[in-house]
DNA sequence: GAGGCATGATTGACGCGTCAACAAAAACGA
DNA sequence: TCGTTTTTGTTGACGCGTCAATCATGCCTC
């Protein structure tokens, strides 16, 4: 079982190596953009995007979580923080007293409003502006491959949360 | 400097939803498998894997830190943590008083040599086995040039440490 | 060789995520 | 209806990373 290990030849560990890298420094680029022209770190900033696309910026936080395809815990945690913070209120839900519901704050919209220009230019300039068309496709083709290759795995993180 | 954001359309969307979730699943899917199939987080392997690459196995912290591209802060708090697992060992570098000689343990290179097959197939399988040639070649030069221009942007990681 | 700056490494506080345990309420089933 | 199971959400412990502060040592220059 290791003896017919396919190791990777020259090439394919640089391949590898970039990827990896990017994967690896991409995520807290993008935090630290966020972080350095507003005052949302990148987690927050995905709450407060899924929460002003639902309808009255309120949702309950099953629902919050299952759209970010977040534990529940995680997003508790981070509501905490965020509720401290102002970002955020909790709300008793009114048809079921298990659940509560999350609603943006006015800081909390003032927030996002302000974060959203910089993070779509950080995304416009440094994801689509800098690659060719054909590069942009199969961008999108090995992601979603990648992506679909390791959820046949089991290895994809909330694996039961896989409907489209 | 709002009013001329250049918004994403419906298939950029796509493309930058399935890349999000690459960049966000990737990772936490490897160290799923590496826990799994060994006593080896993500972080753990790095260290052990350049630890390994060097002659002896031994490497100052320092030289460590760089190659990785981590701060030293970061390499501290791991190797005291792997230190208590067996996994290297600290000594004192006998040419400069202020420099830690970090080496692999016995535990620690049965560790990763137990590790390393499955690491390698994970990508193998993961990551290029699903795609085609053109595809993988794309992602190296999209990759390339993603972190480039990040990097252009003065927002990556360590911008200090660039030197190729 | 003494002052001043740079380097190497550690520490503590804090944000963040996972996991396992928990409590309360709802849904289900006989 | 009563008991079991599921769902929802919180909490605490712990691993992990960043940042700022700290401290000792090395280096460099006058």
């Amino acid at each position: 079982m290791s003896s017919d290990t396919r190791w990777l030849d020259a090439h394919e560990q640089e391949i590898w190596r970039a990827l990896r890298e990017l994967l690896w420094g991409f995520e807290s680029a993008m935090d630290r953009q966020l972080i350095r022209d507003s005052e949302l770190s990148g987690v927050e900033y995905s709450v407060l995007a899924a929460l002003s696309e639902a309808d009255d910026g309120i949702l309950r936080a099953r629902d919050l979580a299952r759209q970010l395809g977040w534990e529940r815990s995680r997003l508790s945690h981070l509501l905490k923080r965020m509720e401290t913070k102002g970002l955020v209120a909790r709300a008793e839900c009114p048809t079921d007293l298990r659940g509560f519901n999350i609603m943006m704050t006015t800081a909390g919209r003032d927030a996002i409003v302000k974060a959203a220009p910089g993070h779509v230019s950080f995304v416009r300039e440094n994801v689509f502006d800098p690659l060719t068309e054909e590069e942009r496709e199969a961008l999108h083709s090995a992601a979603m491959k990648i992506q679909a290759s390791i959820r046949e795995a089991g290895l994809w993180v909330n694996p039961g949360v896989q409907k489209g």
